[in-house]
DNA sequence: TAATTAAAGGAAAATTTTTTTCCTTAATGA
DNA sequence: TCATTAAGGAAAAAAATTTTCCTTTAATTA
C-alpha cells in the first residue's frame, strides 16, 4: 500500500497534478475494484469522503482521463468503466453480471486493412459467461 | 433501392415492427452512411421529415437495437455509432477524423483465457488513421 | 513555519442526453 | 373499410455530465 500510493503521488505530480486525498482515493477505488463505473466510484468515495460532490468525481476522471492516468472501457449495453492505464490488454466482459476482467493481449491479429490504412492500436473485447456465471 | 427497401421491409414484418416512412429512413440511412450517431441520423432524416421528433428517432433506435435489426458501436472519445446488423466483422476507428470503417474479422484470435471462462463473441476495435488522413 | 497562489473541492445551476408520457396518427390485417 | 394497436410528435421528465462561482487546500517559497 505504501508504494502504491506514493506511486500514484509521484504520477500526479509528475504531470502536475495535485494529489488531493479524493483524487487518490479515486485512484485506489480503481486500483482495487480493477474495473469501475462513475457510480461505483461515488458510491465508494462517499463511503470516506461523505460530502463529496458528484461533480469531483467527474472533474477527477476527466483530469486522469486526459493525462493518461486511468482509461475508458466502453462496453457494449452498460455504463463504461475506467481503470488504471497499465500495460496493454484486451477485456472480457462476462454478459450475465456485466463484470470486467482483464485478460491477455493477442499475440498479433490477423487483419488485413485496405491500403493507406495505418492502424496504431487495436484493443479487444471478449464477451461471454466468466467463471462465476458459467 | 427497391430490393434494400423490400428487404427491409420485409425484416421488420419478420420481427412484429411496423415498417413506417421514419423508421424506414432511418435505416436507409443507416446503410448509406455505413456507421451513424442519433445526431447525424436527426439531422438527415430531418431533410425529409421536417418536423420528426428526435424522440422518435431514440424510439426506434432501441426498438431496432432490440430486435437486432441495427447494432451499437462504442468509440472511444466519441458517441456511439449506429450501424446496419450485418455478418461479423470488426471496425477501424480514425483518431483523426472519426470515421468508422468496417475491416475483416481476424481468421482466430489467440487469447487464452482463464479457466472457466466461455468466450461468445469478440470483438476487434483498431484505432490509427484512415486513407484520407494519413 | 507562515504566506502565497493556483489548482481542486463543493453546491448549485446549467447543459446535454435519453426516456417517458400522453394524446394523435397511421400501418396492418380482417 | 374498419378496428386494432403500434408508432409518431410534442412536451415534460429523468438521467448524465459539465460549468459556474466561490471556498478550501496542496504545493511552493520566503
Amino acid at each position: 500500500m505504501r508504494q502504491k500510493s506514493a506511486h500514484y503521488a509521484d504520477l500526479l505530480k509528475q504531470k502536475g497534478l495535485k494529489s488531493t486525498p479524493q483524487r487518490m482515493a479515486m485512484l485506489r477505488i480503481m486500483e482495487a475494484k480493477g474495473h469501475a463505473d462513475i457510480d461505483e466510484i461515488y458510491q465508494e468515495i462517499k463511503k470516506d469522503f461523505v460530502s463529496i460532490s458528484l461533480a469531483t468525481v467527474y472533474k477527477n476522471i476527466n483530469t486522469l482521463l486526459n493525462d493518461g492516468i486511468i482509461q475508458e472501457i466502453k462496453v457494449p449495453h452498460k455504463k463504461s468503466k475506467f481503470e488504471i492505464a497499465k500495460h496493454k490488454h484486451s477485456h472480457f466482459v462476462c454478459e450475465r453480471c456485466g463484470e470486467v476482467y482483464d485478460v491477455q493481449k493477442p499475440k498479433k491479429l490477423d487483419i488485413e486493412l485496405p491500403e493507406g490504412f495505418e492502424p496504431r492500436e487495436a484493443s479487444v473485447l471478449i464477451v461471454g459467461l466468466c467463471k462465476k456465471c458459467h
